[in-house]
DNA sequence: CGAACTGTTGAGAGGCTTCAAGCCTAGTGG
DNA sequence: CCACTAGGCTTGAAGCCTCTCAACAGTTCG
């Protein structure tokens, strides 16, 4: 499980395609490449564990990974996936607190670390990159919000197809409808919050029902009105 | 259910309490003070909804409020409990949005409304204050992603034994050991995220078990450290 | 004093979890 | 090349936790 390390291409180390640093200043935006240090991890690598000390923030450029706190018996919440143009970490850094999650690969990705210091910088010198920054966690904190409501008064049912329906709109599909992320069944049930055994029921549920298709991980999408009438939204 | 402002003491418009503050120049307090208005709000009043823009965010000087989703018909999803010393509403003027959750008042409460131009007069020219708020944001998002997770994977009972050690920690008790803060069961049961008449059951059991004692609304902690052990800490 | 709201208790139903067993697939090593 | 193993996937059965419905007592308030 030693982390498997590479250099990525410069295309894949480049940010100015990120909306957080639309504002900097050219200088800024030259410091911030400087200390930067960009590499490429394999699925199942961990960026960062649960109770650890950051030491920065990372942007991510390519690949996917999952964020989840450990619960009761060590059994994994999945809080979000995140993607290229996603940062993570920096919600631990900012407050000053040990990671409360964890972060692991899932789709072999390229990540940027940017030092706490950098952050620090580019918030007592650049008004519109806190700002920026304020905007972003306060939509995590609504989606989270978000989330508790469903969570706490869904069935587990309307709650696994509202997932279906998040992973479409944040996960490419390719031309036949089909959601281009593998998860395991386990993850989805870690998503959703329940046991592996109640998605595998109802996933086979949903495809008897003509909601999806399944072929092993892949999952595709056959009458996405009728999924968000079984998700209540 | 007219809203019934009176005006409230020079002592409970005073915000200079507030860590939020702490860093402002005597010119910024200055204009601070001089944007702001405070108001007396009576239990059941509304300070704002679901949905609506919001002009400004507040601060809490004094009273409860409870802020809450609403769910699947109708039914509330309390997010949190805010008391003197805490700021509302400030994400959804942070990010843009509408009004994600409403705020109602459980306890007579006294609020502050500083004006959305205030607050980017403050960002803007002041980054240890937009730091600060950075941190308040994140620690609320940190509280979120917990209470995900234990929602997901905790059953009712470890949920209810959770939300009263919580209570506890963020309301006074008083010298018997009594809660400070009258919540009808419904709300104890939108709280946790099941039926009021689960609540009720699980509370006489608690009761029953010697943990807490119960007199109407009044709850009075007997066994905190068995409690813990109920709630899976 | 009724109306409306809150609290309580019981019964029944059902959604989900857990446990258990077996299948399938991919990767490994002989 | 094939047996072997590990991990993921699937299905069934049993049972419990929790919800819903319903009835009723207590409380507050106009």
């Amino acid at each position: 499980m030693r982390s498997t390390i590479k250099r990525p291409t410069d295309e894949e180390a480049d940010l100015s395609g990120f909306q957080l640093f639309k504002k900097l200043t050219d200088q800024e935006f030259a410091q911030l490449n400087f200390d930067k240090t960009c590499s490429l991890y394999k699925k199942g690598n961990i960026i960062y564990r649960e109770g650890s000390r950051l030491t920065g923030f990372y942007c991510i450029t390519r690949g996917i990974l999952k964020i989840f706190k450990t619960g009761i018996d060590g059994k994994e919440q999945i809080i979000r996936f995140v993607k290229k143009g996603d940062i993570i970490a920096y919600r631990s850094l900012l407050s000053q607190e040990l990671a409360c999650t964890t972060a692991k690969v899932i789709d072999e990705a390229v990540l940027c670390h940017i030092p706490y210091q950098t952050l620090l910088y580019l918030i007592q010198n650049n008004w519109q990159f806190s700002h920026h920054m304020l905007q972003i966690v306060c939509r995590e904190l609504r989606e989270a919000n978000d989330y508790i409501t469903d969570i706490a008064q869904k069935t587990v049912r309307e709650r696994l197809a509202e997932v279906l329906l998040l992973l479409k709109d944040n996960f490419n599909l390719d031309n036949t409808n089909t959601l281009q992320i593998s998860l395991t069944r386990e993850e989805l049930a870690n998503m959703v919050g329940t046991a592996t055994e109640s998605v595998i029921r109802l996933l086979s549920e949903f495809k008897q029902d003509k909601l999806i298709d399944l072929q092993g991980r892949k999952i595709k999408f056959l009458d996405v009105p009728k999924l968000n009438r079984v998700a209540n939204l």
